[in-house]
RNA sequence: GCUGGGAUAGUGAAGCGGUCAAACACGACAGACUGUAAAUCUGUUGGCUUAUGCCUUCGUAAGUUCGAAUCUUACUCCCAGCA
């Protein structure tokens, strides 16, 4: 029995069952601007391995700088997964993201390298470390139903079917949610994959504060000026892709309404909102363990030569 | 120097005699989240041994009043116009 991987190669079965038993899953996470790149690139770069990219931002074409996507060279020094795979204003979601990287994850280890799932996205990363199970895609058509329902409209149809509220229940996906949980009568997994190590960047507050401001000191330049133009012209900035980062911000200053020290301080403020978002929801997992990049690396290095040793 | 406008919690900004510890926005802090998650949404945000309780706040000081962030007077500082 043969299949075939993503890139169109057949191998045989028993030796991808194999390697996904004996490889592990590497997954570095972290709030934004903590490290997690670069660490992955040098290990990967060091125990044979390819990076997945769990990231909802990178995953868009154009959008480069302003989302502090790996760079060309960094490209060149490890294979990258899942950067640049859909324009700006496609929909992709965790389900897409979860499909693809599954795939990668295939792809790697039928060719005995390591799989480096690396990202600031929790729920990407969850999706792909806890296994998500969706719906079949006929409950897209639900939701569509669902969706154009009002809030209160959504919690009267929890009442009527004595559907508990979620916590979340001003907020119409959550009631969504909770409304589909109920249908599908699916339990949750909340229990992670075997043979998958999962790390957490963590760094002091002001030390992360510190590498955002100086991000922000350096990304603000005629670069990331032309991309936000280029993607004004090209996408608008409608799309769900471009919320919520630092194109809208450079937009005022491109329009002058700011000047470019509030641009760096808004830019700061949001990323560090992001930031903490990003810690909050690692925290709720027991099996993320945090470490500092140099204990990180440590792990990783005893983790891996045991590995490639054979001693696991 | 004269005339007018203004000084409110971390910031911006309402309030213009009682129902004001003071709207709202932002920020901050905490949290939720399996189909666009860098999204979306929730709670708290003067202090106190967390209390339908007490205390200290609305530039500073004094006064009017049963009662003042709100009225009066003086002072300090800001801003605009005139000198």
């Amino acid at each position: 029995m043969k299949i075939t991987n993503s890139s169109g190669h057949n191998i045989p079965i028993s030796k991808v069952q194999n390697s996904i038993s004996s490889l592990p899953l590497i997954v570095i996470t972290g709030p934004t601007a903590s490290g997690k790149s670069s660490l992955a690139i040098r290990l990967a770069k060091k125990w044979g391995g390819e990076i997945i990219c769990a990231d909802s931002r990178t995953v868009y074409k154009d959008m480069n700088i302003g989302t502090a996507k790996p760079t060309k060279s960094d490209r060149k020094i490890v294979k990258h997964w899942l950067l640049d795979v859909v324009k700006p204003g496609s929909r992709f979601t965790v389900y897409d993201f979860k499909q693809l990287a599954q795939e990668a994850i295939k792809d790697i280890v039928s060719r005995d390298k390591i799989p480096f799932l690396v990202g600031g996205t929790g729920l990407y990363i969850d999706s792909v470390v806890l296994n998500f199970v969706f719906g079949p895609d006929a409950d897209l058509d639900r939701r569509e139903q669902l969706e154009s329902l009002t809030v209160d409209q959504l919690i009267t149809l929890h009442e009527k079917h004595h559907i508990g509220l979620p916590e979340n229940y001003k907020n119409k996906r959550y009631l969504i949610r909770s409304i589909e949980k109920y249908n599908s009568n699916q339990s949750v997994n909340y229990s992670i994959n075997p043979n998958t190590y999962v790390i957490a960047i963590s760094t002091e507050k002001k030390e992360l504060l510190d590498r955002i401001s100086e991000r922000a000191d350096t990304i603000f330049g005629d670069k990331l000026l032309r991309e936000t133009q280029q993607l004004k012209n090209r996408y608008g900035f409608e799309n769900e892709a471009m919320t919520g980062n630092i194109y809208k911000i450079v937009d005022q200053l491109l329009s002058g309404d700011i000047t470019l020290e509030e641009a760096k301080q808004l830019f700061v403020t949001k990323d560090w909102q992001l930031a903490k978002r990003q810690i909050t929801w690692l925290r709720r997992h027991d099996w993320v363990q945090w470490k500092t990049l140099s204990e990180a690396e440590q792990y990783f290095d005893h983790i891996l030569r045991n590995f490639r040793d054979g001693v696991s």
